[in-house]
DNA sequence: GTCATCATGTAAGCCGTTACATGATTGC
DNA sequence: GCAATCATGTAACGGCTTACATGATGAC
């Protein structure tokens, strides 16, 4: 999963850890943040196997100063020269491209568990419209398996021979999961009906989101699709 | 969790691995099930630890030989003395009165994660009424600050200086998780007023369980509510 | 007698956590 | 100059996963 977070963080903007951790926080909340002590070695891993390298601070726009220093203090920043200095203490990591179809692969990855499943959906405009829908679509059927073992053990079933009749709480537990599982079902349909408007559409006409102002249109170049990888042996579909 | 999650278990009754492995995967979803490498070594941590033991197996009621077999099964393996036969490979295990004061312990801990609250509630008939209301208030509290910070991140934020406006997929997953977390505290404060209802009606009348007919007057003994270990320094309040 | 299922375990490896150590930068 | 925060790392440890190995039991 942080594979796949970091990754998907580092194709919007080069960034250093410490930033990264910040908006991962941000992305799947703070309770479930990962710790620095993952964190760097995850970084160490990616660098090691190629996906993502360090670059020249100065390579990238002058944003992302970490965090909620407004924008006055970043344009002090890059005012004066700063030849080596205060960026010798940090290190931003870029994505390369291996890392970007290494990406594609994580971000096409079937056997996600379901907090993997929101950083895949997170990041899932960089799928193929395909294989997006395709993301979803497993998703889908994975939902309405789960759902049905449910069904099968309907909480107030008669006593029939050594069932032992389950206590209230536990009875509460079994339906916060159904519901949970009927909501999230929903929302998915939603996302699958989306896509397809937008498919018939074609790329050309922009948006028409069922809610909410904000324009899906992306500036281009930074938030292109990944192409699939040519792996021989099937391309993912 | 899962040390939480045998000893529940095993609460209500002795039971051998492959077993305990079969309800767990009923409790948390067939997806979230412990695999047996995990299952053993935590059983076995668990013994030396005191907290269960082995027992013979005639020492519990025949019913639960393993899922599906019928009734009859059971009662023809009832039937045939079976001196030191078929309870050769299995061993059978149950909580001993230190796993109970454990279980008390794991119950009202405060820093679970979601899926391990998930079985403290599952449980928690065996916590007294009133750390059982902590149990619940405690987690509400978290899952409005969760809520809380979702809200200040508002999805359609004007573009003020450096912003990146997050894109349409982005923008879903936070909102699911924010119609999640509501759905979750709806089904929490029905939780929270059953358990003042039924305090103030006291233990004498029975149930009023808001829908089904399961009543849930437990059949003593079994279900009696742990007694909080009286730890020096504070108990479990 | 053979296959599916029941049943228990071990070993290697991954990944994550906490705790610790260190040092730069900035505000006051 | 001091504290807070930014920033990067290491070390010890734990626990879970997958894969492997083994054997009993029951159905056909």
């Amino acid at each position: 999963m942080l594979e796949l977070a970091l990754l998907g963080l580092l194709t919007d903007q080069p960034l250093h850890g410490y930033e990264m951790k910040k908006q991962l926080s941000e992305l799947v909340g703070a309770r479930a943040a990962v710790s620095f002590g993952s964190l760097y070695p995850a970084l160490g891993r990616l660098e090691k196997a190629g996906y993502v390298r360090t670059v020249d601070e100065a390579d990238r726009p002058a944003l992302p100063m970490t965090g909620s220093l407004g924008a006055e203090v970043a344009a002090l920043r890059a005012r004066r020269p700063v030849a080596s200095r205060s960026r010798r203490t940090r290190k931003v990591y870029a994505i390369s491209s291996a890392g970007e179809q290494r990406l594609y692969e994580l971000l096409s990855d079937a056997t996600a568990d379901d907090r993997t499943f929101a950083v895949q959906v997170a990041f899932c405009r960089h799928l193929s419209p395909a294989a997006r829908l395709e993301l979803f679509e497993r998703r889908r059927t994975e939902l309405e398996a789960r759902l049905a073992l449910h069904v099968e053990q309907p909480a107030t079933a008669p006593a029939d021979g050594p069932e032992r009749r389950r206590d209230r709480y536990r009875n509460a537990v079994g339906e916060r999961e159904a519901h949970a599982l009927r909501a999230e079902l929903a929302w998915l349909d939603h996302l699958i009906d989306d896509e397809q408007q937008l498919g018939e559409s074609s790329a050309v006409t922009p948006p028409l989101t069922p809610a909410g102002p904000a324009p899906a249109v992306p500036p281009a170049g930074t938030d292109a699709v990944l192409t699939p990888t040519p792996v021989p042996g099937g391309s993912p579909r």
